[in-house]
DNA sequence: CAGTGGTCTAGACCACATG
DNA sequence: ATGTGGTCTAGACCACTGT
């Protein structure tokens, strides 16, 4: 169907199996046939088959496993995926145009709640950036951020007056294990006179961990503008 | 290594080329040799690399283009995956007692605004559900929620006095498409009320519209209690 | 046009979990 | 002990796309 001839696809497949899903056939619980079965319905091989329905599992749909067999969830256990891309392209791919602006740089020693939060073994000194992330000059997000020197020493030389702390840490530092989390807080003082909004307004917050070999690389809290949703489809 | 012997797992190549990637040796914009040539150096076919270099893609460490090859992404347009669980299955794994409260249920015509944002061609009748979810008898989620009577016809008839909308829908309606968006609100009085908050606290809530095959089933929003985090890891 | 990834076949061995 | 999915091989043809 999907391909130009007489071969069936793992895509084929796997959207016969959903239609069926879909339409009752089989009902959440039911046991599926054998891969060695369907891949006979299929007149296709066993590999195809398997492709299919491992992908099936993946997105949440099925659960196998060996000896068992693959059956229907129940209650779709399936996952929201969120892309998240550096806010410059978001800002550009809602046609907006994208402006940065530093608001400070400092280096300092780390707070008691950061040494504990970022699980340090000791106080440690810490580049403390605050900036602003602009869409058509309207603020989007404020970003106040930590960065460990011990874990990314040029840090020190770093200027952030043009380019954001994070679209450098992106090159500096590619590859890194991340914590995210979502969350609602209230706008205090600061947060109120960049975001302009009034004072205790909610805001939308990320809050962002981010590690690099298991050694804590850096601490940001986004604050997002009034009116911001993180959104997804599936 | 992960196997039991001599043979080259998809597994292995996977996490050789992330190390490969954490330690600089191929930077971001590098074009990665092509799978023959990896297959030669891995002494396996082609399809094990296959499987291991579109798994990396599809997790956003690289991008893979036929003819111009795979390199390794600058900004990895990584994604954070939440798994969307019953709230009852995540109340008890956080180890608390779960316990449903309905708080009403009628059926009226959807209001101009919900018909706007269902997209329906014309008003029509919902059922109105509106709910609290405890966790050790302490407020974790107040639910409110709309259903198509004309998308789930049984919902006229559905008793919301002991199970939970959200959970009748997952047994009647199995396979769904979402919309899901989380966002900062403010706690009106009838929130404030339920989740036991102030007036006007910040509370972290989900938006999710969900279809069947076309059809526009339900509308909820989901107020979570204060200090509610939405969480990952990757 | 030519090089790269995308996919399928046919067959095999194996890991694992259940009865 | 046995049935199921998990993975690998060896080879082939094809789709896409940059040159």
């Amino acid at each position: 169907m999907s391909q130009s001839s007489d071969t069936t696809s793992y895509k084929d497949i796997k959207q016969t199996v959903l239609d069926r899903i879909r339409s009752g056939v089989w009902k959440p619980d039911t046991l599926l046939p054998n891969e060695q079965a369907l891949a006979l319905e299929f007149s296709c091989t066993r590999t195809t088959v398997n492709r299919a329905m491992r992908e099936l599992a993946e997105e949440g749909f099925l659960e196998r496993r060996r000896k068992a067999g693959t059956r229907v969830l129940r209650a779709p256990h399936r996952q929201a995926r969120f892309t998240i891309p550096l806010i410059r392209d978001e800002i550009e791919a809602q046609g907006g145009a994208y402006r940065y602006a530093l608001v400070s740089a400092e280096t300092v020693d780390a707070p008691e709640w950061l040494t504990a939060r970022l699980a340090l073994k000791q106080a440690q000194r810490v580049v403390h950036v605050r900036c602003m992330h602009y869409s058509n000059n309207t603020p989007f997000q404020f970003e106040d951020r930590c960065i460990v020197v011990q874990s990314v020493p040029q840090v020190e030389q770093a200027d952030f007056s043009t380019l954001g702390p994070n679209e450098w840490l992106v090159e500096t530092v590619p590859f890194t294990n991340v914590e995210l989390a979502f969350l609602a807080s209230r706008a205090d003082e600061v947060v109120a006179g960049f975001l302009d909004v009034p004072r205790d307004e909610p805001v939308f917050t990320a809050e962002r961990i981010t590690w690099l070999q298991g050694q804590p690389v850096t601490f940001a809290k986004l604050y997002f503008a009034a009116g911001y949703r993180m959104t997804t489809r599936f």
